[in-house]
RNA sequence: UCCCCGAUAGCUCAAUCGGCAGAGCGAGCGGCUGUUAACCGCUACGUUAGAGGUUCGAGACCUCUUCGGGGAGCCA
């Protein structure tokens, strides 16, 4: 007999199955009893009937634990009154492993404890629905720039010092030395896009600051796409072809996750390229007209990045923010030097910022004057300064968070449900 | 680092003015032939985060500590 997974149900009506997997929930009434049990592709209503599966068989399975290990035989057989349209009439029940109790009830739980049983919780329908969208993301992205002649050039984990000398990074034993984990592969992406022409790096980062919010892990996953040739418009335009197409990507492909999480998809059908493009002066002034108080100069804050999402639909790009308080590689304007060549992505629904980018400065003497300027240790950026030296071209890419994007696509509240083994200040265990 | 909030049964929570520490779920036992977080009956389950203080009396009030949640800053 043919083992069938649970999502391929539709294709086995009418035949004799089986189904390996560990039992979700249950109910009984004396003679009758209803399995819920999951195989990691969905959930199956399995219906046993004490005559058919003999008094043993019925009493071992009505006191089953759940999450208990069983494979079960039966045929499949349409029916409305089943969640997923089909059910299996039982002929037969060997149970693998008996569970303990299991600590995850069908109750509901708080943050702290399920994030304590995340190893366990994974499990779980809405968990495991997130993983699957998180996985159709990842397929979209490798797709997306598969298809247009990038190259994966993955970057070191391990780093001699900052990339942005700014926000603080976990200091490791290199051996004899001092290194630091990665919070961003943009360096070495721009060596690689000179090599390669266009090149993206896709693994994970790390930031040491303590916040404690919704929107930030310890360590995440960072998509940064790096191109030769490449002006501030031309990134632009690859940023929200990109965010197109992901969302299209998993609006098809993760149509029966999207309904598992109750997400509101109308809000996704809206997002397709182009979106609108405000320069971080008209934001400025979009956003202190929603009564928001926001002066040029200023970060966007929380308030500010709502209040101009609010306006819009879609994802918006602010481009050419006030080069002070954005990052040393980033080139100037040279209409208005007060700005830099660059853009973020503000997610709609308050997913905050998916993308951070820029059109790199490509002069020696510009970049060298910056890395002085800012205090950052010249010895480690003597590699980085020699992709100026030998044949520099315009260029310029983004960095994606893969998390928020899942987040934001999943509807999630917190960001901490979309990798499967979340790392934040006070979560280093499971 | 700063601000706000919280910690009571395995879990989610309640406990009025400071006066016998409770419910639902889960667990155990029993019942039920179509259940949908099934339902019905019974049973067991407590160092009220920790230390100290006020009081005849503290889960509640005060002080400190620990742990956690949300937010700010920073960012993806």
């Amino acid at each position: 007999m043919e083992q069938a997974y649970v999502r391929d149900l539709a294709r086995f009506a009418g035949s004799e199955v089986v189904i390996k997997g560990w039992l979700y929930n249950k109910r009984s009434s004396g003679k009758i009893l209803f399995l819920e049990i999951r195989d990691g592709t969905g959930i199956v209503q399995c219906v046993a009937q004490k005559k058919v599966v003999g008094e043993e068989s019925f009493k071992a399975a009505d006191t089953l634990p759940t999450e208990s290990s069983l494979v079960v035989e039966g045929k499949v057989r349409a029916d409305e009154r089943a969640p997923g349209g089909f059910e299996i009439d039982v002929s037969s029940i060997k149970v693998v492993h008996v569970s303990e109790e299991y600590p995850i009830t069908p109750k509901e739980h708080g943050a702290k404890f399920l994030m304590d049983h995340r190893h366990l919780w994974l499990r779980s329908r809405k968990q495991s629905a997130i993983l699957r969208v998180r996985h159709a993301v990842i397929k979209a992205i490798r797709d997306f720039f598969d298809g247009r002649g990038f190259i994966c050039t993955d970057a070191p984990i391990f780093t001699p010092a900052a990339c942005e000398g700014t926000t603080t990074l976990f200091k490791v034993e290199y051996f004899d030395q001092a290194a630091y984990l990665t919070q961003s592969g943009q360096l070495y992406a721009e060596a690689a896009a000179m090599a390669l022409g266009k090149v993206y790096t896709f693994g994970p980062t790390f930031r040491a600051e303590k916040s404690k919010t919704r929107k930030h892990l310890t360590e995440f996953w960072m998509v940064e796409p790096e191109v030769a040739w490449a002006e501030l418009e031309d990134v632009m335009k690859l940023a929200e072809d990109f965010i197109s197409y992901i969302v299209a990507f998993a609006l098809d492909r993760s149509k029966e996750d999207l309904k598992i999480l109750e997400r509101d998809t109308a809000k996704l059908e809206n997002v397709k390229a182009p979106f609108p493009r405000v320069s971080y002066a008209e934001a400025v002034a979009q956003v202190a007209g929603t009564g928001t108080e926001m002066k040029w100069g200023e970060d966007f804050g929380a308030p500010q990045e709502e209040a101009l999402a609010s306006l819009y639909d879609k994802p918006i790009i602010v481009h050419r923010w006030p080069a002070a308080i954005k990052a040393f590689y980033m080139k100037r304007d040279p209409a208005d030097p007060k700005v830099a060549l660059c853009l973020d992505v503000i997610g709609p629904e308050g997913y905050g910022e998916l993308i951070g980018g820029s059109q790199r400065e490509d002069d020696l003497a510009e970049l060298t004057k910056r890395i002085v300027a800012e205090n950052l240790p010249m010895e480690a950026f003597k590699w980085y300064l020699d992709l100026r030296r030998f044949g520099s071209v315009p260029h310029g890419g983004f960095g994606l968070g893969l998390e928020r994007t899942v987040s934001w696509i999943c509807g999630t509240k917190h960001i901490r449900q979309t990798i499967p083994f979340p790392r934040m200040l006070n979560r280093l265990t499971p």
